[in-house]
DNA sequence: ATACTAACTGACTCGTCAGTCAGTTACTAG
DNA sequence: CTAGTAACTGACTGACGAGTCAGTTAGTAT
């Protein structure tokens, strides 16, 4: 008969099978979430049993914490190398930073996804406020210098308000990369100017020492 | 035998009951979210079968959305009310708001840790979503005059730089509001001041026509 | 006292899903 | 050609949890 293509492998080397369950899964979590996605799912989307699935990983919560990790990884790594190679200034390399996030969000949507659809899922919720805190510690290190102690509330500790900002940015540079994903056709550059006009500004106004007063 | 206090009624009216099944309800979703989250807890923590939370609720679902659009009314009477009262300059009016939101989580954080509690349940996220933007189109609108149209970088709709930040307002407000979860020793003047410092003195700034900008 | 009703429960069904196991078959080393 | 092994599967188990039902009992009206 028709003899078959001698290309397509039917059964391929572990590595790459071990990666394609890897892509349909970040796929599948992308879009439902942990809890709700099921392993049953995954294998349809990768075109295998179920059971294969453990022959690779040992639970649906470990192949759930190796994709995490992996993209928070990938993410990381992207903004911190846009960073670094954006020279000394601790405010160029930020919104270089920034830009690289953006960059990110943009380029693999799905794996964003997959990092806001986090809550609620007790599982799992030591792994990424591990991840979580870990990122706003980066942040809060590269905000540091600019962040002088005229901006500190009178009575707060320089740390805490280190940390409480940089948390601040984190939320608002989320919200808007959220926004965006429904906002498609808005482009990165001016998303990376509505972000600068949002928090950055005030940043710098703090840095020259003037500040909301309750009484003006 | 030792006659059984008459005050203590073994069954209640309907309405109580289902009083306590809310609070009940309230305290084991806000904990766990709603897929994590079980009947026989809630009847457990309520002191009641299972069986009796369904003769006041149609189903899980139905007793979740319940909470969740009385606790969002909840927070928006109070930050409404609390910005209607605090006169006319739509400033004083929005620093009145989000303290009425901060007293909120101070008071409510078993409501605050429901409403946050959202994400990855595919389930309610159609109501989430609704009430979400509905407070995204209020902050908006307490925003509007703060904005000139200085503030709008080139070439987007002013709409969309209204809608994404009021955005990125609620963002960095739930990020600081959770960080403050985990630093309670801080009092509520201190926040609103670290908030005022990263969104609004940005705010300001631009409102004076000085944006940031790329050449610098 | 008696009957009536609303509050309430224990024990059930039924579907779903993580994880398992006893195999079967595609490839490959000799 | 023939083991041998690694890739792979169908059919299963066991636990868990939403929702149901056939009752039982506390309060109440007459």
């Amino acid at each position: 008969m028709i003899p078959e293509e001698p290309t397509v492998r039917r059964r391929l080397p572990a590595a790459e099978r071990r990666k394609l369950i890897l892509d349909a899964a970040l796929d599948v979590f992308a879009t439902g979430g942990y809890q709700e996605t099921t392993l049953d799912e995954v294998a349809e989307k990768a075109g295998v049993s179920k059971a294969l699935i453990y022959e690779h990983f040992p639970s649906k919560r470990e192949l759930y914490k190796e994709i995490l990790e992996t993209w928070v990884g990938e993410l990381l790594g992207r903004v911190l190398s846009a960073a670094t190679a954006a020279g000394e200034l601790s405010e160029d390399r930020l919104v270089a930073g920034l830009d690289g996030f953006l960059v990110f969000v943009e380029e693999r949507r799905d794996a964003w996804r997959l990092l806001i659809r986090h809550r609620a899922s007790d599982d799992v919720s030591d792994t990424w406020e591990r991840l979580f805190t870990e990122v706003a510690r980066i942040i809060g290190a590269m905000m540091a210098p600019e962040m002088p102690k005229s901006s500190v509330p009178e009575g707060v500790e320089f740390e805490l308000v280190l940390d409480a900002t940089s948390r601040q940015l984190m939320g608002s540079v989320t919200a808007i990369a959220n926004w965006w994903d429904e906002h498609r056709e808005v482009p990165r550059e001016q998303v990376l100017a509505m972000v600068m006009e949002f928090a950055w500004v005030g940043m710098e106004r703090a840095a020259d020492g003037e500040r909301w007063s309750r009484d003006r």
